[in-house]
RNA sequence: GUGGAUAUAGCUCAGGUGGUUAGAGUGUCAGGUUGUGGCCCUGAAGGUCGUGGGUUCGAAUCCCAUUAUCCACCCCA
């Protein structure tokens, strides 16, 4: 009795036929991270539950919920990673690149994360995070450095015109104190209109007021303090040279005095590459400066900027603007055999190929001449040749370019080299 | 966590008011004479109609429950 095993929940296969893409996207994403300086990170799926409590912040939708944690047999709480800086700042840390590696550090991942919410479009419960970290300098360019990783990106798929750079600053721990007082004495003045979340968040984390979809409290949010009026002289001149370098490499952005990021480490810069019709997903790309998070996970306080790009997401807009490239061609040739001495030409043949670096490929299966054929033209190849007992003995053989059906006469012994040369 | 929609072949879907062996397209495999792909033609395989109950002489079809998926809210990449 056959059992059903379906995909948990939230999670996605990439088959054979779509694999390419993901190649494709992965191999751009690696280039753009290697043009401007970063080099790969590899740290652990999982990593101490406390490690994203911590740096991510207790209060954030991420850790109270959304985190895939469970005891492992040694009793210690383990958690499957939400997102990408935690884990490398920790990794940083535990290896002291701070000290022993020039500064500032800039590294990139590309990488699977997890979150238990219910799935829908553009948003999964295992999703691929492609992201960068810069540690060790508090400049302007820095921050202006990772918007242009992403930004290269994108145009460089085609893609960009149809994203905006929206960003924001949202101070630091000198001036965001003073704000939020100014910000919670606003809203106190219509909490009875506010919706019950927003209620919450009035005690809580009255920024995220501002975040809002509800319409009545968008409304109230309208007239609100905006923290880009209350800025301290450091974070308004940082805020201000972000936007002059961003305008000197010819970068497009608005400033959204809204955006408020999900997670607690952000202070300073933070943006948002934002795309339409990514589900309601919008948000394709979002980061900036999270200053204080060395040191909370017990490092020398140390500036760092960075941000993390959804692969899922980057792919969905990707396709949806016919930006993705041709699938890649088969084989270079496929090897068809009619009989015994036939295949074993043909194995011959492949086999050599092969030892060559060229892609090549024979029936595996038994199989007629006619589908032998049909495979080749499924598996995409470029050429075909059909080996018998007559070229066998003949040395001569028809190499036909799938393409357009042409044919040449060649040396059977010469195909590789031929084939080579093209 | 909240709301809405949907569940029939690998995929996309038909199957008025319940009625014999549940269909199409596509895909897969095999053929259309002797050793040649894409087009065309033929055939085959493939479904306990999501699952469990109920109504009925009889349920893919009606009712209930359950599960799953999708979409949206929330949140986020």
């Amino acid at each position: 009795m056959a059992v059903k095993y379906t995909r948990p929940r939230g999670t996605q296969d990439v088959l054979p036929n779509e694999s390419w893409k993901w190649q494709w996207v992965e191999e751009k994403l690696r280039r753009t991270a290697r043009i401007f300086g970063f080099d790969e990170m590899r740290v652990p799926t999982f990593e101490t539950t406390d490690l994203f409590s911590r740096g991510v912040g207790e209060g954030t939708d991420i850790v109270s919920k959304e985190m895939y944690t469970f005891e492992d047999k040694g009793g210690r709480s383990v958690t499957l990673r939400p997102e990408g800086t935690a884990g490398v700042v920790r990794a940083v840390l535990e290896n002291g690149l701070l000290a022993s590696s020039p500064l500032p550090l800039k590294s990139y991942y590309l990488q699977s994360c997890f979150r238990y919410e219910k799935a829908q479009k553009g948003r999964l419960r295992e999703f691929h995070q492609f992201g960068i970290e810069c540690f060790g300098t508090h400049e302007a360019a820095a921050d202006v450095e990772a918007m242009a990783v992403a930004d290269s990106f994108y145009k460089t798929c085609g893609v960009r015109e149809y994203i905006t750079l929206e960003i924001n600053s949202i101070g630091c721990k000198a001036c965001r104190p003073t704000y939020h007082v100014e910000l919670r004495q606003y809203f106190d003045n219509y909490e009875n209109d506010l919706c019950e979340t927003c209620k919450k968040r009035l005690e809580n984390n009255p920024m995220r007021i501002l975040d809002c979809k509800e319409d009545k409290c968008k409304e109230i949010a309208k007239n609100a303090p905006m923290m880009l009026e209350y800025l301290c002289d450091n974070c308004a001149t940082h805020f201000s040279e972000v936007q002059e370098l961003l305008a000197e490499a010819g970068m497009q952005y608005v400033v959204n005095p809204r955006i408020v990021r999900g997670l607690d480490y952000y202070t300073n810069t933070v943006f948002e590459f934002v795309a339409e019709g990514v589900g309601t997903q919008g948000t394709v790309c979002a980061g900036g400066r999270y200053d204080g998070l060395i040191e909370e996970l017990g490092g020398q306080p140390t500036p760092a900027v960075g941000f993390g790009m959804g692969v899922e997401r980057s792919l969905m807009l990707l396709e949806e603007h016919g930006q993705l490239p041709e699938p890649p061609e088969g084989p270079l040739l496929y090897a068809v055999a009619a009989d015994d001495a036939g295949r074993a030409a043909a194995r011959q043949v492949t086999i050599q190929l092969r030892e060559q670096n060229v892609t090549a490929e024979c029936d595996i299966a038994a199989r007629s001449v006619k589908a032998q054929m049909k495979a080749a033209g499924r598996v995409n190849a470029v050429f075909t040749v059909v080996l018998g007992q007559a070229e066998v003995d003949g040395g001569t053989v028809k190499l036909k370019r799938m393409a357009d059906g042409e044919e040449q006469e060649v040396l059977l012994a010469d195909i590789p080299a031929v084939l080579q040369s093209l």
